[in-house]
DNA sequence: AGGTTAGGTTCATTCACCGAACTGACGGGT
DNA sequence: ACCCGTCAGTTCGGTGAATGAACCTAACCT
């Protein structure tokens, strides 16, 4: 564990959510999870980051209990990454850090918005409706393209996450059947 | 930059936050400064943070305009930093980080307990007033001790921070008389 | 048999973090 | 004048983590 050493002695609950969250990349994975992304593979060529880093966030991950590692076939023995109830519960922390981070950091061009499924309207801060006024969960977020995203990022996963689309929803078969159970 | 290089091309103002905030201790930092601490040795006692890492993360965040460097006496120059605008719209981020980890991380006793300064409620997650129904700028918000918090810390920092007081109020002159003068 | 895909592990290099020591400007005591 | 202490850093050697490339395994495709 990297920060655990010097975090710990810390009185405070925001310094023991940063030993889970805090390391380089782990926020960065918890949000393309929420976006959909599950598989390995599909981390490492959506985020850029190095194979050996990404197993052992997403190791740490599993053991946080923020991602469950499921098999999801066996013949080829594959697994892949799924939040957990614990991983649901960060959503308000990326949301208020994508608030800030279009609202604070200069020159800073919406990328996504995210919407209240129901009823269309864009997210508050907090991921809350300000009309239906109630936080929304994640799986009731449709997430939509903004002016500032690249039209034509070079990896298949970003490619899949230029439609407007649900968060959670596992991306890369959007045009694939569904495997197997109803 | 640690963190720019990879996150730079990253389609997402989360990233674009991290690459700010997303530093060892630099959350940390930000944290102290909510609770009062503007001077170098005091964040430096409060954080146990090596010398040469604070230097670096208090320029960074100047940089970043999220602390604001200003000198407050002359004859030995000495310098404080407070938070800006943008520093303090970082307020829900440390808000819903701090509500995850005493909610979601095992074994974690409540250490601090944040209220509405105007009507004594407990703040929600997102650091609205459930009472009042609003969202409470950090100014208005009311520090207390809680249950896991060392009730005698080594630092003088985090003495003064054992007693209730408001966010921002600067730290370390409650029962020091003034050095020097009068 | 050979190639491809998914999911890693191993390795050398680079880089950031760490702790301790040092600097430098000032102020106070003797 | 001299020494000591404080504040705010900077410098420096050692350690550990991140990085990118190569390698490995197991299974499927042809």
């Amino acid at each position: 564990m990297a920060l655990g050493k010097d975090y710990a002695h810390q009185q405070c609950s925001i310094a023991r959510a940063l030993e889970v969250v805090g390391e380089r990349w782990t926020l960065l994975v918890v949000r393309d999870a929420f976006y959909g992304v599950r598989r390995y593979n599909d981390f490492l060529v959506h985020l850029g980051v190095p194979r050996a880093v990404l197993a052992a966030r997403l190791q740490a991950l599993v053991e946080a209990g923020v991602l469950d590692k499921r098999r999801y076939q066996e013949s080829p023995p594959r697994d892949e990454y799924v939040l957990t109830e614990r991983g649901l519960a960060l959503w308000p922390v990326l949301r208020s850090l994508g608030a800030w981070g279009r609202a604070e950091v200069p020159g800073a061009v919406p990328v996504r918005h995210f919407h209240h499924a129901d009823c269309g309207t864009e997210l508050g801060p907090y991921g809350e409706c300000p009309l239906c006024r109630v936080p929304v969960p994640p799986a009731d977020v449709e997430m939509r393209p903004g002016a500032g995203l690249d039209p034509d990022p070079a990896d298949p996963v970003g490619r899949a996450l230029l439609a407007p689309r649900r968060l959670l929803v596992p991306v890369g078969r959007e045009d694939a059947p569904e495997r197997g159970n109803s």
